[in-house]
DNA sequence: CCGGACGCCTGTCGGC
DNA sequence: TGCCGACAGGCGTCCG
């Protein structure tokens, strides 16, 4: 569920809480996430301190004093940071507990998340190695997208949707960023011109940055690390809309499953 | 290599 | 009201 922005508004709503202090415990209430939470992760990670919070597409990495702390938050995650006395609720499965009176709490109800502890530098990580680059940085452009779509047939809506190709683009933003690009989601990506993927390059950025400066998009589950939804849910243009008039022509939107995922987009408008 | 399908989970919603 | 299937923001794996 979260995608890049969501991801980079926690990233960013909780580091002041956690960088520089020291982890004073673990809870693990559940293990069972994604890949069980490993049982000896509270002796190895109590009393380590925190670096610095970074992100990796879709990933939160916690560097400590000793290894590194790698979250996903799947498709129902959420971290909140909180007193570390307030009483967990359901699906509450994981508290990093700080020496500064507050925890980190890790809610996660469908449990495809994932927490951790690896060694050595996170880029050489399993999960990590194959990523693609960040979507808003400057080795992503149109003629990236170009040179790695050539003599492929796949649509470019799961083109763009691909880690490998670029991290951080989820199903949101790939419905968003195709329409405003005017791209059919289930054109083949091999039949795209370098101009439309230069285009199309421009307004992933523009709507992940967009979605970042709002908050990210709450549409169930995602809630902020102080507990309040994003706001770009009021941007969108065309996700969860079908039937609703397209923006720009009014014509009734199109909704359709490509690659196993909900795709809106404007029949008309989009080729 | 590529493309497509399938699980992994729980919660919610719409239709009957 | 209750039940049941469909669907939900991700992603690694498996198969042809």
């Amino acid at each position: 569920m979260p995608e890049l922005p969501e991801v980079e508004t926690t990233r960013r709503g909780i580091a002041p809480y956690l960088v520089g202090a020291r982890i004073a415990g673990v809870v693990v209430r559940d293990p069972r996430l994604r890949y069980p939470v490993p049982a000896d992760l509270p002796q190895v990670v109590a009393g380590r301190a925190v670096v610095d919070l970074r992100r990796r597409g879709k990933y939160l990495l916690l560097g400590l004093d000793d290894g590194t702390l790698l979250l996903h938050l799947g498709m129902s995650g959420s971290l909140r940071v909180l007193p570390a006395d307030v009483a967990p609720g359901p699906h509450d499965h994981v508290d990093l507990i700080l020496d500064n009176g507050r925890c980190l709490r890790l809610r996660d109800p469908r449990r495809f998340g994932a927490l951790l502890w690896i060694t050595g530098p996170a880029e050489d990580h399993p999960l990590i190695r194959h990523l693609g680059p960040e979507p808003l940085e400057d080795g992503f452009d149109g003629s990236y997208l170009y040179s790695r779509s050539r003599s492929r047939r796949v649509a470019v809506k799961n083109f763009i949707m691909d880690a490998r190709i670029v991290v951080g683009v989820g199903n949101i933003y790939a419905n968003e960023s195709l329409f405003l690009a005017r791209i059919h989601p289930s054109r083949a990506c091999g039949r795209i011109s370098l101009e439309r993927y230069r285009r199309l390059a421009d307004e992933i950025k523009g709507v992940l940055r967009h979605a970042i400066g709002q908050g990210g998009t709450s549409l169930r589950d995602f809630v902020r690390e102080d507990g309040n939804p994003g706001y770009f849910s009021l941007s969108l243009n065309v996700y969860g809309r079908a039937n609703e008039p397209c923006p720009i022509c009014g014509t009734p939107l199109s909704q359709r499953r490509i690659g196993q995922r909900s795709s809106f987009f404007c029949a008309r408008c989009q080729h």
